[in-house]
DNA sequence: TAGGCCATCTGGTCCT
DNA sequence: AGGACCAGATGGCCTA
């Protein structure tokens, strides 16, 4: 069984402390009388003999150690470097505001199952539904950040729809509680900051012809994971591939969500959405997640245009 | 100060 | 034997 510790954190910070000591090389190689529970003498051990630890063993051990760390350290990276990517595909994203590790994949999960539906029942990537979709299960400030994204890039008959649907306000035109009013110049047309596009993101909206990564990481291409160069291919069969019932693990309900604080570190202040009410993440006909936030801010170079469902579902599949 | 997230170290296990 | 993978432990950083 891989990945199976029997280990106690007692005894392994003992192995621990053990292995860096001097007293290392005191370990006993006669083997002693081991007394059993009842007081029998117990069989003496079999197997090979624990060989003495001498100092070049430990330097080797030390050495071999080394290394490992460093294999562990740079297999961490290039896995972190992944994740990296798959935020950049992600319908937020944000360089300054990064989703966590969870959180990317949670948002992954969900981006994936939404675009399936799109394209198994036709549903539109602007529907009530799809936003829901996207955001099961996420926490509060990332479907807040979500759902700000896709506000931003959506019309305000997208709003309205929401509105009629949720039986609350859309987010983007309606005076905060807290006196936090997000109010949109030009609706879809983010006034600065939000007009600090990158490159990348424009060509979500000009002719996408695909995720853009803005720098490779050398670990990618060398762990023999293919440059991804076309569009997203849906799982062949929705239903049976995904857990469409989107059941919260047991792990998961425990954990108890709470938002990080980092998700709104570099927000806006200014720039807030009102309070509807505490009752947590619930998806459903009780409203939209998105209006139950208590607070909503978006990230200073929030790739909001990133997230353009019909723009990435017609440039992927149709201009190809 | 508590809690969340993260990077790193570490030892165990499996595989080549 | 050595590398990859995994999960536990730990400490640092940050924010409420």
């Amino acid at each position: 069984m891989r990945g199976h510790h029997g280990l106690t954190v007692g005894s392994r910070i003992h192995s621990c402390t053990e292995m860096g000591s001097e007293d290392m090389e005191e370990e006993e190689e006669d083997e002693e009388e081991e007394i059993g529970p009842n007081g029998e003498n117990a069989p003496k051990r079999r197997g090979p003999k624990k060989k003495k630890m001498t100092k070049a063993r430990q330097e080797r051990f030390r050495a071999r150690r080394v290394k490992a760390n460093a294999r562990e350290r740079s297999r961490m990276h290039g896995l972190n470097d992944a994740l990296d990517s798959l935020r950049r595909v992600m319908p937020c994203y944000s360089k300054t505001q990064k989703l966590s590790k969870i959180e990317t994949l949670r948002l992954a999960r969900n981006y994936i199952w939404a675009l399936s539906e799109v394209l198994e029942s036709g549903q539109s990537t602007e529907s009530h539904g799809f936003v829901e979709m996207l955001c099961k299960g996420l926490s509060q400030p990332t479907s807040n950040l979500v759902a700000g994204c896709l506000q931003l890039e959506q019309s305000p008959m997208i709003l309205n729809k929401l509105e009629d649907k949720c039986g609350v306000p859309g987010v983007g035109g309606v005076g905060g509680q807290a006196g936090h009013t997000l109010s949109y110049p030009s609706p879809g047309l983010p006034s600065p900051p939000y007009g600090s596009l990158e490159a990348s993101h424009l060509l979500h909206m000009k002719g996408f012809k695909g995720p853009v990564y803005d720098n490779p990481s050398p670990n990618e291409c060398s762990s023999g994971t293919p440059p991804y160069d076309g569009p997203l291919t849906p799982p062949l069969s929705i239903s049976g591939n995904f857990a469409l019932k989107q059941e919260t693990s047991p792990h998961e309900s425990e954990r108890n969500y709470t938002p990080h604080p980092g998700h709104h570190a570099h927000y806006l202040s200014s720039h807030h959405y009102p309070t509807s009410t505490s009752a947590g993440l619930q998806v459903g006909p009780q409203g939209h997640p998105l209006f139950q936030a208590s607070r909503y801010e978006l990230p200073l170079d929030v790739a909001f245009d990133s997230f353009t469902p019909s723009h990435l579902i017609t440039s992927q599949m149709g201009t190809i």
